[in-house]
Formats: structure tokens, sequence, C-alpha cells
DNA sequence: CTGAAAGCGCTTACAG
DNA sequence: CTGAAAGCGCTTACAG
């Protein structure tokens, strides 16, 4: 029950618990511990499995090797996927990860960052909400934001993707396939990712002479649950019948989309063109499949993790703002095997 | 930077820290502290916005309240959900959740176990692999498994579904909707959850008189990647095309088995029924949709956190095995808008 | 080359 | 009714 510490292992190779902690933590060449007292020690240590208690660790020195990781929705793919890798990679150099959901909800944030302060957590992974930049400003520990950041603080660490170029280029996609009635469907979110999908999405119409009003612009309430999604696309769709195309800008709008399109009775693709923001298992299995822009998630978790622990050990050198691209994967939801003809 | 201690309030109510302790812990009745001095600590303490460095609280108590989660995989859509219900309610109960993903393999597990245990947690989720039943016998604190668990190992606290229950069920469905030549595709894992599918489909289909040899029972290495099953699932299909149905054992088989199925130009439901174990946005979604069992994930996650919690607190009374019902929800993959009909 | 001692921030048995 | 002191298991400045 009982761990071995290194009491125990001072006793059974008859030095002091100053020696043995030099020697197990690799100071034996540095405080000119004999070879000979380094490898009895070390032998003992191996031969009682002793693990050091991160907990006395943590307290003596200040750092816990634990990293707090606070996603919107851990159940959402996306973070999902992203959790794995920083999980994984965190792992390799020592540390472990505590997690959290915010929900987007302001509230929740506070008091995930809250508890993660008082556990003593050496640094942040944050998926920030509206509002979330004061609290953070108060962590005094390494933090690096994810998905999206805010644009008056200047000096924040932040891996995103290029929002405007995603929207931009998927829009493009859809007017360069026929479509000349597009419109976005998004929520009222304020936060810096939403806005620029937004303009992309605006900019890519005025590029190619469409309109680009109100009318082809439908914000829903980002609190919504699924059926509540559902529910209002289908309403603006039915409201809407010019309409030759939509661009969803998250992945859970993209999903609603379908089921909403489904249950008018309309044909992705051929009856309406579709793009979603973010890609998902169900937009390449659907059928017809849909075209989305993909988020390089694999990528997007390896920076975050190297970000912060280079922030952790000092030796940040590379740069502090990363902005990946997105990739268009092109799929029958844009390119109907019938082809879009606009009448 | 530094936080407020025990110390500084002591100092500012000009009481010792012993007191202080005391009060903050609620002891304060206990204690016979006086009324006034109870008051005075916990207005400074509520003024200098304490909160108690839990790594010190821990190293004295030997409580961290912490638990460690093991998945198989925290981007399955299964795991996903878990974690987030687990994550939600060990908040509401002052835990906080370190986490990992096996992948299924023995050493992933055996190297997770080992960084929780010395990390301290005071209990465990786990997801176990195979033979991890030793290892988990030597950590000395609670421990509820999920998923599945040692059948030989009787004391050990679990929450899984009814696998046998839930394929025959489904298999059964398949068979009263007119399939008469039904095959499962599962994994050679020689874990319980996956024998109890196996059971539950062979029964079945004895129970209907139908044939339940080998050539009906396509097992697929676990560890394959998606490309590698879909591939496997391909080949077996155009193998034996006598088939009129099959069970999927698993989400990811099933979503890999659309794929093979749609790439041979079948048409599920008509051409080739299916039912999948576990629900999936993309079998709600497809089309035609797909039929399957699905598993109670919020009662799951629930149950699991709660069970720990009891058994933490030592106030454990209620049963230590809960094995939870699937659902059959019923789609057009088994149901086609065509009727299936054996020629 | 090695060790005694202090201290991280708590809790708790003991004393008065 | 309250406090001094020990101790959880480490690390590290200091001494010799």
């Amino acid at each position: 029950m009982k761990g071995i510490s290194i009491k125990d292992i001072a006793q059974e190779a008859g030095v002091s618990p100053t020696t043995v902690s030099f020697v197990l933590n690799g100071k034996a060449k540095e405080k000119r511990i004999s070879e000979q007292v380094s490898k009895r020690i070390l032998k003992i240590a191996s031969k009682l499995k002793y693990k050091p208690n991160q907990l006395a660790r943590g307290l003596r020195t200040g750092k816990t090797k634990t990293i707090g990781l606070i996603v919107e929705d851990i159940a959402n793919s996306f973070f999902a996927n992203v959790a794995k890798v920083v999980e994984d990679e965190a792992d390799k150099c020592g540390y472990k990860v505590l997690f959290g959901s915010t929900e987007d909800n302001e509230e929740k944030a506070k008091g995930l960052l809250e508890v993660l302060r008082y556990r003593q957590v050496d640094g942040y992974i944050i998926t920030p909400t509206l509002n979330l930049d004061k609290e953070i400003a108060t962590l005094h520990k390494p933090v690096v934001l994810m998905d999206r950041y805010f644009p008056n603080v200047k000096d924040s660490h932040y891996v995103v993707v290029d929002n405007f170029q995603g929207a931009y280029t998927a829009v493009s996609h859809l007017v360069e396939q026929g479509y000349k009635k597009v419109a976005i469907i998004t929520t009222t979110s304020a936060q810096i990712q939403m806005q620029q999908r937004l303009e992309g999405f605006v900019d890519a119409l005025k590029k190619h002479g469409l309109p680009a009003g109100k009318n082809v612009i439908k914000r829903l309430p980002f609190d919504l649950d699924r059926p509540g999604f559902t529910k209002e696309i289908t309403q603006y769709l039915q409201t809407n019948k010019d309409l030759d195309a939509i661009f969803f800008a998250t992945n859970y709008l993209g999903i609603c989309g379908i089921e909403s399109i489904r249950s008018l009775g309309l044909h992705i693709g051929t009856d309406l063109g579709m793009v979603s923001f973010d890609d998902h298992d169900i937009f390449r299995l659907h059928s017809p499949s849909i075209t989305c822009v993909a988020q390089p998630v694999e990528e997007i978790g390896r920076r975050l993790i190297h970000m912060l622990i280079e922030e952790l050990d000092h030796t940040s050198s590379s740069p502090k703002q990363i902005v990946l691209p997105l990739e268009l994967r092109k799929r029958e939801s844009s390119i109907p095997a019938v082809p879009h003809l606009d009448v």
C-alpha cells in the first residue's frame, strides 16, 4: 500500500536521502557523487521499483507535470481527436492532462480555470469562451489558445486555422460549381473564428459578383441543442426556397443541416449544394458524401502541446502564433453526379 | 503569483494555522472554536480568495481528489461521450479526471496505470485490456471497470451492458424481418464483451433454426486500422455472396461495413440487411439509416462515477456489478422500404 | 565527495 | 477554547 520513499532507498544504501535525491535526479556528476555510491543507489531504486511521489515533488518544486486542457465539448469529434493527440504527446514528455468541457459557457469555463489553478497545473491549453481573456491573464502560467483567440490581446500564444481562407475556398468552390444563390448558416457567436468564417463567405460572394445580403446570412443562437438547430434550419430553408447552396459554419450545423434538408425531401447536391466546415466521419460516409473544409487535427494537437511545453521549458523560439491552412475535400454534395443547373 | 496560504490567514486573523485549518475544514464546532474567531477567519479567507493547495493537502492526507479514467480510445464517440459524463459528474463531487487511451494495447495500458498510480489518484475507472487483471489487483485503490470485465475475478466492480441480450435482440430482429443468411463480423479479441456478442448471435440463430456455422462468423484482427477493416470486410462479402444480412459487433466495424457494402454497389437493407452494435450519429443520418443496439451512454457514465465515489467514501451499499440493457433502434437498414424477399 | 537541515502548505494527535 | 509541533516525501542551499 504505502509506497517506497527516498528514505527507504537511503537506508538500504547506507547514505542520506540527499544523496539519493541527487543521484535519482541525474545530478550525480554535478554533485560529484562517487560512481560506486551512484550505482548502488540506482540498483536499489530499480529493485524496489521506486516511483517518486509527484505530490511531494510538486509541493517542493512548484511543478506538477500536469497540464490543463479546456475544450468546448469533449464529445465533439474535433475536440476529442485533438484531445487524443494532446494526451499522447504530453505523455511522451512526462506530462498528464486534466480536462474539462466549457459548453462555450463563460461561467463553466471560469469554474474550470479556477479548479485547474488551485490544482497547480503547470500550463494550459484553452479553447476560450467569450470574455475569458481577463480570467486567463490572471493565470500567471503558460497558456496556449486553440480554435480561437482574442484579437485585442496581442501577445497570446495560439494555434488556430485560417478560418477566412477556409470559408472563402468553400464558397468559391460552390460558385465555381454553378451554384448562384449561396447562403451561410452560422451561429450568433461573436467569437473571432465565427466572424472570420462569415467574412470569408461574404468576401467570396462579392469577389464573384453575387449578392451577400442579410437574407443569405442565417445566424442561430449558439446555445441551442441539436433538435433546436435542426428545426431552425428547416424553417429557414422553407422560407428561402430560392437558395441553391448552403455553407455550414461548423460540423454540428452541417450534421443538423443534413437532417433538415432530408426532412424537406430535398436532394443534397442536386437540389441544394452544401459544404460544411470541419470534416466528420458522417460527411465522408453520407450518401451523397458531403464536401467540407477539413482541419488538420493531428497537426493542431501536436503544435499545441509542443508550443506549450516549449513555454514551460523556457526554450521557446518558434513562432508563438500559428495559423494552419484548411483543406477543401471535394465530395458529392457540391459536385453532384447530375450537374446542378441554374434554371 | 504565489498563492494565499493558511499562514497568511492565520497572521491576519491573529490566530494559529491550526485554528484556521479547523475552521476551514468545517471542524469549528467539533473543535469548539469560538463563533467570533470562526467568523473572522471565514471572512478573511473569502476576502483573500483563499484556495487550499491540493498538493499539500494530498501529501498530508493521501487523497488527491483525482480519478484516473482509462478508455480504449478517447476519439471514439462512445468513449468520448462517457468521458464527458464522467468528467461532469466528477466535477460536481470535487474530483478531477486524468485520462488516457489504451488503444486496447496491453503495454500502453500498463504504462498508463503506472503513471496514474504514482500520481496518487484516489480511484480508477478502467476499460481493461486483456491480461490487465494482475496489474489492476496491485493498485490497492478503488477500481470500477467499464465496457468489459474479467469473468474469473469475482469481486470486481463494474458497469457494463448486456452484450448477449443486445446481440440476441439484434439478430432476432433481422431474422424476423425475413433475413435468412445472417453473418456476424467481429474481432479476434478474446475479451468477454466480444465473446458475449458472439454468443448472442449464435444463440439467436439457433433459436430460429438457422445455421450458425464457421462460415457466418468472420473475425478480424482487432488491431487493424480503418482501411484494413474495410478491405477485409469487402473481401469477406465478395466471397460470401449468399449472405443476406450482417450483424456488426462494434460501431467502428459497422462504419467500415457501410463503406464496404457501398463499394460493392450493394444496397443496404434491400440487398443486404444490417444491424450494428452501438449507436453513432452516422447510423442515424446515413441513408438508408442503420439499425443498431444502442448503449445507454449517459447512464453508463453516471453509474461509473457514482459507484467509484461511493467506494471512495466507503459508503458503498448499492450493487457492485451493474449490467445495463441495450436498446434496439429499428431503422431502414433492417426494415427496407422495399421489403427484403428471400428468393 | 556527502549530509544535516530547512521548507513547500497542509492536517492532526497531543498538550494545556 | 486554542496552539506548538510533527510529519507527508520530496529538493536544494549550505556546510564541511
